[in-house]
RNA sequence: CGGGGUGUAGCUCAGCUUGGUAGAGCGCUUGCUUCGGGAGCAAGAGGUCGCAGGUUCGAAUCCUGUCACCCCGACCA
């Protein structure tokens, strides 16, 4: 591709409304636009990038076993109100009305859909199992799009559905599946990691995660290196700490805290460290009341873990600051175990203490030197917190270790929570009818080119892992205006590596040396070929590597098979 | 949805407090000079100051409404 022929503009200044460095590298690029929030245009270089993705989804998806298909974007609400998704989707499906009044939604997902074409066309366990695939643009009306391609409300995602006759097959598929996610973000040329994850609202029995890692990744993931354990912190088990619970040592004494309320404020008040706290949670009851969660100072409430308790409203939901007064007696940021008068459930963790701190359920006070079975019943324990660096493993290989890792992938053991609501049925080898186990495969194709450029990237701009680049080389030919030899020697150059099998981008614009480098590094092409008067007169090009800066002339000559030789991402 | 903020040239922003003929830098066009890491000089093009209403002799500026966008919050206890 010329340059000479695109009206490709970067910016120098960075967009004020882009926050993360993949959405102000995208922009600065000029391989997105933004047409509205969450909604952007991709732009003809950063479309090459996109397409390179989707083509290594599709290769191992294809190899896996996977049948692509293209479904509708635009989905009718019946089948949307077969699964009860409808009401229970919410904000997040953005509702259509067509002339007739008919309801429709731009699909987030395609449960439903798949889930309809399976029961009408299959048949007989004989068709099974079968894995559709297809790589398609969804809607999801995020209440706050945010971070560029990160957090879109329409975004291209590869979703896959697989449909079985048992639960032995269904774990079949999924490994193959997970060996192709592995495959595929090997391939991509990204540091990524497979983690344990929680099903979350799409439901069903096991499923895992693939995480790019990068610093401003949205979720935390937790892993040990002494054994095979790797989690998403939602999903990450904390054990019960060995140590048996010190006895009381100190008497219980009331302190006064006035408008004190946050554990921070506590211990700077009291000096005590957090870790020798009780925060006291009140979330909402399944009956209607209250419930008290009891965690230690440093920890955090895991929502996930508080949802499972049979005692907690769905969804968890903190109590209000009136209701906190009426089942404490105090405002919020004062509450206790001692003389609580609301079931409590502690972490395993804040079950351990002795002679901590609380509130006292009164306005202004706090207790130091509490302890569980003296001065407040013994609680019940369960495990409530995230884990934190530093843990023990629950596969027993030592301390975890805590990344930040962004979501480009998702595969999940769905069962037949669809296929059950959907009446999707085959008959198996008895003529019994016998309802579809389903799983379901998803990973975030815009997402990944946000994710690679999170995680690869300097200060002068993207260094694109070579696989996703959108070429695999970048001629720049100095003045061209000014030396007809050069030009020459750059169009004679540009064509032998084409014909060598290399997709070249060639800047063959009248444009200053210093913009070309400064544009080059900024699209981050991994491999950079300088023609100039210079390098001509030896007869040789200058090559640079983007990511390692390393340079070398190389004879023109030799040009295509010295790229041949480290280029190993070339089509096939 | 709650709270906060911002809408002025393609981009980044000043001007608004204290009303009086719309600005800078970058980008764009033309010319000359330059030409190995986002050039210099000169001349240009480009704006219903988000939109609607109001106050006023006069509104980018003050008031009301509205729309859009951005940030923070959904663990403060």
């Amino acid at each position: 591709m010329r340059l000479s022929q695109l009206p490709w503009t970067t910016l120098k200044e960075t967009p004020a409304d882009a926050e993360v460095i993949s959405h102000q590298l995208l922009l600065r690029a000029g391989l997105i636009r933004r047409l509205t929030g969450g909604i952007f245009t991709w732009m003809p270089l950063g479309l090459r990038v996109l397409r390179r993705v989707e083509q290594i989804v599709r290769e191992e998806m294809d190899r896996a076993g996977a049948l692509e298909v293209l479904m509708p974007a635009v989905q009718p609400a019946e089948l949307w109100q077969e699964t009860g998704r409808w009401d229970r989707y919410g904000d997040l499906l953005l509702r259509i009305r067509d002339r007739h009044e008919r309801d429709y939604c731009f699909g987030p997902t395609h449960e439903e859909i798949i889930t309809d074409l399976a029961r009408r066309e299959l048949r007989s366990y004989r068709q099974l199992p079968v894995n559709y695939y297809q790589i398609q643009t969804k809607f999801r009306d995020e209440i706050r799009p945010r971070f560029g391609l990160m957090r879109a409300r329409e975004f291209v995602m590869k979703d896959a559905y697989s449909f079985h006759i048992d639960q032995g097959s269904l774990e079949q598929t999924y490994a193959a599946m997970a060996n192709a996610y592995t495959q595929i973000f090997t391939r991509l040329g990204l540091k990524f990691r497979t983690v344990e994850a929680d099903s979350g609202e799409i439901g069903g029995a096991r499923s895992q995660e693939f995480h790019v890692l990068a610093e401003s990744g949205e979720d935390a993931i937790a892993w040990c290196d002494g054994d095979d354990f790797a989690a998403n912190v939602e999903a990450a088990p904390a054990l019960p700490p060995r140590a048996p619970r010190p006895a009381p040592a100190e008497p219980m004494r009331r302190v006064t805290t006035p408008g004190i309320r946050s554990i921070e404020e506590v211990c700077a008040a009291l000096a005590v460290p957090p870790g020798r706290c009780l925060k006291t949670l009140l979330v909402d009851a399944a009956d209607g009341g209250l419930v008290a969660l009891a965690l230690r100072g440093d920890h955090e409430l895991n929502l996930v873990k508080a949802a499972r308790l049979p005692q907690v409203a769905q969804p968890v939901t903190l109590a209000s600051a009136e209701r906190i007064l009426a089942a404490t007696g105090a405002p919020p940021g004062f509450a206790g175990p001692v003389g609580l008068r609301i079931p409590l459930v502690a972490d395993h963790a804040a079950a351990a203490l002795a002679d901590f701190t609380c509130g006292a359920n009164e306005d202004g006070y706090h207790l130091s030197g509490v302890n569980w079975g003296r001065d407040a019943p013994e609680p019940a324990t369960a495990d409530l917190r995230n884990v934190v660096a530093g843990d023990e493993s629950p596969h027993g290989g030592g301390p975890l270790a805590i990344a930040r890792g962004i979501e480009v992938g998702h595969i999940f053991q769905l069962g037949d929570k669809y296929s059950q609501a959907m009446k999707a049925t085959v008959l198996d080898e008895d003529g019994k009818e016998r309802t579809l186990i389903m799983g379901c495969y998803g990973i975030g194709v815009s997402r990944i080119v946000a994710a690679a450029i999170e995680q690869n990237h300097d200060e002068h701009g993207i260094i694109w892992p070579e696989p996703m680049s959108p070429f695999h080389v970048t001629l720049l030919v100095l003045n061209p205006k000014n030396s007809e030899p050069v030009t020459a020697a750059a169009e004679a150059l540009y064509l032998e590596l084409h014909r060598a099998g290399l997709e070249v981008l060639l800047d063959d614009r009248d444009a200053r040396p210093g913009v070309k480098f400064a544009e080059a590094d900024l699209l981050g092409v991994p491999h950079r070929l300088v023609l100039g008067e210079r390098g001509l007169k030896d007869g040789v090009v200058e090559y640079r590597h983007r990511a390692s800066g390393a340079e070398q002339k190389v004879a023109l000559h030799e040009t295509a098979t010295f790229l041949r030789e480290r280029i190993h991402s070339r089509p096939s």
